[in-house]
DNA sequence: TCAACTGACATACAGGACGTATGTTAAATT
DNA sequence: AATTTAACATACGTCCTGTATGTCAGTTGA
C-alpha cells in the first residue's frame, strides 16, 4: 500500500491546488478569488500555496499553461488530421475559435490571463502555438503559396484574428449562430495571406 | 471672477479624477493603483471618487472611455481623409495600430480595460467604432466589393486584427520595426475581404 | 534502528485597500 | 434669511495578500 514519498504528496497538492485554481478563478475570475477559500476547498491552507507556487500570480500562470497548453495540443491534432499546410492551419483556427465557447477558457485564459500575466505572446504555451503557425507559414512561403509579407508578423495575426473571432463567439448570446459566422469571417480574412485569391 | 457654480466645480474634480486616473493606471496598472494615493494627487479624497464614480471601476468605465473615443476619433479622422470607403478603412486600421504606441493606452485600453470592464466590443466607444467599421462595409457590400460574409463579423475581426496588431507593436522591443511588419500584415488579411485579390 | 535534519505545510501577524456610514460646509431654493 | 440639498471629507469595518514563525512527517546517515 505505497507508503506516499513526500514527492508524490507534493505532486498531489499541486494538482489539487490547480484544480481548485481552475475553478476558483473560472467562477469569480482572479481578481476576485479569495486564495483562504481556494486552498480550503482543496483541503489545504494558503502555506501549501505560498510555499508550491510562490504567490497568487504563480499558481494563476500554472492554470493558465495547463489550459493553454492543452488548447495548443488539441488545435495541433485538427491541424495535422487536416493534412497540414494550409488545410491544417485553418483547421487550427476553426479549432481554437470552437474551444471558446468553454466558460472556464474565456475568463482565465482569454480576459484573465492577458491582464494579470501580461502579452500572451510571452506565454510559454503561446510561444509554442505561435511558433509551430511560424513554421507551417513558412513551408508556404517557400512553396510560394503566400504573400511575401514578414512570416512571424503574419502568424501573430492570424492568431489574433482566431483569438478575437474566440472571444466574440465567447460573449456572445446566441454562440452557436455566431460560431459559424466567426468560422466564415476568419477563413475569410485568412485568405488574403494566399497569392490566389479564392477556394484554390 | 466668476463665483463658480457647483456643476462646474463638480466638472472640474471629474476632470480632475480623471485625469489622475489616466497617470496611476497607467503607471502602476488598475490593480495596484491606490485609490487613496490616485484622490491625493488630485488634492481630493476617496470620498470625492465615490460620489462622482461610484466604485474603483467607474472610474476606470470613465478613464477608459475618454482614451478610446479619442483614438476612434483620429482614427475616422484619418479614414475620412483618405476618402472614405476602403481605403479609409484601411488608414483607419493604421492610425488605430500607431496609436498603440503610446504606453498609456497599452495598459489602460488594450490591456487593463477588457480585463475589467468586459469585452471592449460592449464598450460604449469600441462600439460606435465598431458601428462605423459596419457602415463602411455594408456600402461596400451594396457595391459588390467585397466577399458576401456576414458583415457584422468581418467589423469584429477587422476591428480584432488591428488590435491585436496594436498590441504586438505596443509590447514589441523595437515598436518602430514592428509597426511596419504590422501594418503590412494587416493589409494582407484585410485585402482577404476583398473580392479581387491585390491591390486594385 | 535511531537520532538529527530537512522541508512541506499550517498558523499567526502585519500592512494596506476598498466600500460605506456619517459628518461638514457651501451652494441653491423659497 | 432660513432651510434644504448635495458635494466632498473623515472614520470605520472588513477582507485579502504576503511573510514570519511554528510543527510534524519523512528522509538521511551511521
Amino acid at each position: 500500500m505505497a507508503a506516499k514519498t513526500r514527492a508524490e504528496k507534493m505532486e498531489e497538492t499541486r494538482v489539487k491546488l490547480i484544480a481548485a485554481g481552475r475553478k476558483a478563478f473560472a467562477q469569480k475570475g482572479y481578481a476576485d478569488a479569495s486564495m483562504d477559500e481556494l486552498t480550503a476547498s482543496a483541503g489545504l491552507t494558503r502555506g501549501a500555496l505560498y510555499h508550491n507556487f510562490g504567490d497568487k500570480l504563480g499558481l494563476l500562470a500554472a492554470v493558465v499553461d495547463e489550459i493553454d497548453s492543452a488548447m495548443a495540443q488539441q488545435a495541433k491534432d485538427a491541424g495535422d488530421a487536416a493534412g497540414g499546410g494550409w488545410n491544417g492551419l485553418m483547421a487550427e483556427g476553426r479549432t481554437y475559435i470552437e474551444l471558446a465557447l468553454d466558460p472556464e477558457i474565456q475568463r482565465i485564459v482569454l480576459r484573465d490571463g492577458p491582464a494579470f500575466l501580461g502579452d500572451p505572446s510571452n506565454w510559454p504555451s503561446q510561444n509554442r502555438c505561435l511558433q509551430a503557425t511560424i513554421a507551417t507559414l513558412g513551408e508556404l512561403a517557400d512553396q510560394g503559396a503566400i504573400k511575401s509579407v514578414d512570416i512571424e508578423a503574419l502568424a501573430r495575426m492570424l492568431n489574433g484574428v482566431a483569438l478575437n473571432a474566440a472571444l466574440w463567439v465567447a460573449t456572445s448570446e446566441d454562440p452557436q449562430t455566431t460560431l459559424h459566422k466567426a468560422i466564415s469571417a476568419f477563413e475569410c480574412l485568412a485568405s488574403g495571406v494566399l497569392v490566389k485569391d479564392g477556394d484554390r
